[in-house]
DNA sequence: GGGTACATGTAATCAGTTACATGATTTA
DNA sequence: TAAATCATGTAACTGATTACATGTACCC
């Protein structure tokens, strides 16, 4: 009896969770504000997630929906405590699962035996201009006074992130122009 | 007139490309591999996805498909001349889009602060062993001799990325134990 | 000659992306 | 009060994931 646990919730499943949690209660656009000027940063989540997921999960009993009757009529997200012994379980058990670097300039240069060395110049570049600028943005938050633990230790990884990356990036401009 | 252009190709579209220009000539299979033992690493890429897409990119004249009559009945393929261009233009220009680093690990970092330290402290512990484990696979593959150019300067990403992630887990799993 | 791992796909489902659409606020 | 931007969603599509299924080669 029982133990059809878990119809397999997503990555984006948890974070929603993780940001209710966060908030106490919150709407799908709180979540949308909070994760562009955070974890999106590193793993973005379209707006229409933001909507459609907490829908499923209220399905599922793990958040409580409130809507404004009147005016924008708004839902508003709590965790059940079914949601919140979902959320913490899932953190207290780590995760073998490897980083994936997306990157379509990596993906380009990859392939970079196709293609001429000027434009893998140009590549190379632009990357490391791209790394800079998000470099100067991660420094931006970084300068804000008070920020929670946790979110200044992921914020600390985009900061290395991005030096290393501009870098690399740097070198790479230099060594596909060469020969050999 | 015309204009219509680009029946907008994804990323795996733009691999399957470049593997087949690689190989000058290759199956589904062949794909697999060479994906499961180079940019398979940062990018994962299902291996259905490596027989669904040949077969559009073969539909939209980008491939040509040649299949064994006998036997296995393999199907290989070859980029037509539209294949190399499309290639070829994608190659040559520059990309903004930025890095996306998925990792479960950073996602229940960044919620830590609605877990308990200890669980936090083993989640950057494996973690950290994670990556010093697949830092070794790299370090092996950077020990063949002969490596492609392009293929040796990703490996070197791969290779800078784990050394930094080693480091930067050790200190977490520090620091999420200490008060404050 | 039976098992195991490699090889080659297909099918079904579902999450994610993109596009569309409109309501509410602010500001010029 | 018109324009612009912020806020809040829905709909359609399709690519990606998961699971299934079977064929072929190798090895004990």
């Amino acid at each position: 009896m029982t133990a059809d646990k878990a119809p397999s919730l997503t990555p984006t499943s948890y974070l929603v969770l993780g940001l209710v949690a966060r908030h106490d209660a919150c709407t799908s656009y709180d979540m949308k504000r909070t994760v562009s000027g955070s974890i999106g940063y590193f793993w973005t989540f379209p707006h229409s997630q933001l909507y459609a997921e907490p829908v499923r999960l209220a399905e599922l009993g793990l958040l409580s929906e409130e809507q404004e009757p009147s005016g924008r009529k708004r839902r508003t997200y709590r965790l059940t405590d079914a949601g919140r012994e979902a959320l913490r379980l899932w953190l207290a058990e780590p995760t073998d699962e490897p980083t994936e670097i997306r990157d379509l300039a990596v993906l380009k240069l990859f392939f970079g035996r196709e293609a001429e060395p000027e434009p893998l110049r140009i590549l190379a570049e632009r990357a490391a201009a791209a790394h800079r600028k998000r470099l100067a943005e991660y420094e931006a938050i970084a300068a804000i006074p008070h920020i929670e633990k946790h979110e200044r230790l992921t914020l600390e990884l985009g900061l290395r992130f991005e030096r290393h990356s501009i870098r690399y990036w740097e070198e790479v401009a230099e060594e596909v122009t060469e020969e050999r």
